[in-house]
DNA sequence: CTCGTAGTACGCCATCTGTCAAACTACGAG
DNA sequence: CTCGTAGTTTGACAGATGGCGTACTACGAG
């Protein structure tokens, strides 16, 4: 890995994955997406930064790990694309803002201020 | 029923229903109890009047109707009492609001939206 | 070329979910 | 008291879901 700093890496595409298109995206399916702990877990810390499946502390094994982000891009909330050998996970926050104006923060703010009080008891 | 208008009904307590409190109510459990397309109705419809089971109209049976005001009921979203022999049922949006902000309406006015998309092909 | 790392694919399994029908309870009207 | 309406309970069942391990593929580093 020469120079990793400031150098856009690979980037390869490898192979395309399949995600819905914009029109595509239920609300009934994001809600699903996003009622299981594990995978509101995952939409959190993507809210914050673009990670890899393997950055995202996940207890659970591999092939579950998979599981959680294949059922997240297919419902649209998340955008997968491959980079050399990992695999890179973003928010389509322009694609659910589009379609469901304040759903996505809100969902987050509801998950903080629930983290907050088991908290603080 | 002597002059039904303007009285209120019976309003009997039969029995009371258990509902979680405040602060049992859990994102999760909301965001699943929403992710289904029958309770997504009975939200929506609950989000501008309160009403009986029954005159809700779903297209199952009244078991599966049962079964959906509860999982509603018991994930938080809504509060049931007895009136005579119906039941009637409310949203709880005060506590939805206190502890999730803004998700309430985002969810109710992406549905609204959604249905708009579909209805305009 | 070879190796290690990242992630996938495939079974398998236990549990949960949505659905129904049928039998039952609770209450108001007569 | 009797009847009809509203809703519950129970049991069944098919399908989805979440979890695992193992075997596999793909790619970058040496």
């Amino acid at each position: 890995m020469p120079s990793p700093e400031a150098s856009t890496p690979p980037l390869a595409p490898g192979r395309a994955l399949d995600h819905p298109g914009r029109d595509a995206i239920r609300l009934e399916g994001v809600l699903h997406a996003l009622s299981d702990p594990m995978r509101l877990r995952v939409v959190r810390v993507l809210a914050e930064r673009e990670a890899t499946c393997s950055d995202v502390e996940l207890p659970v094994s591999k092939s579950t790990c998979t599981h959680h982000f294949r059922v997240l891009r297919e419902a649209g909330v998340i955008s997968q694309v491959y980079r050399g050998t990992a695999k890179v996970n973003c928010l389509r926050r322009d694609d659910l803002d589009a379609l469901f104006p304040g759903l996505l923060d809100s969902v987050l703010a509801a998950a903080s201020e629930q983290d907050q009080r088991a908290g603080a008891p």
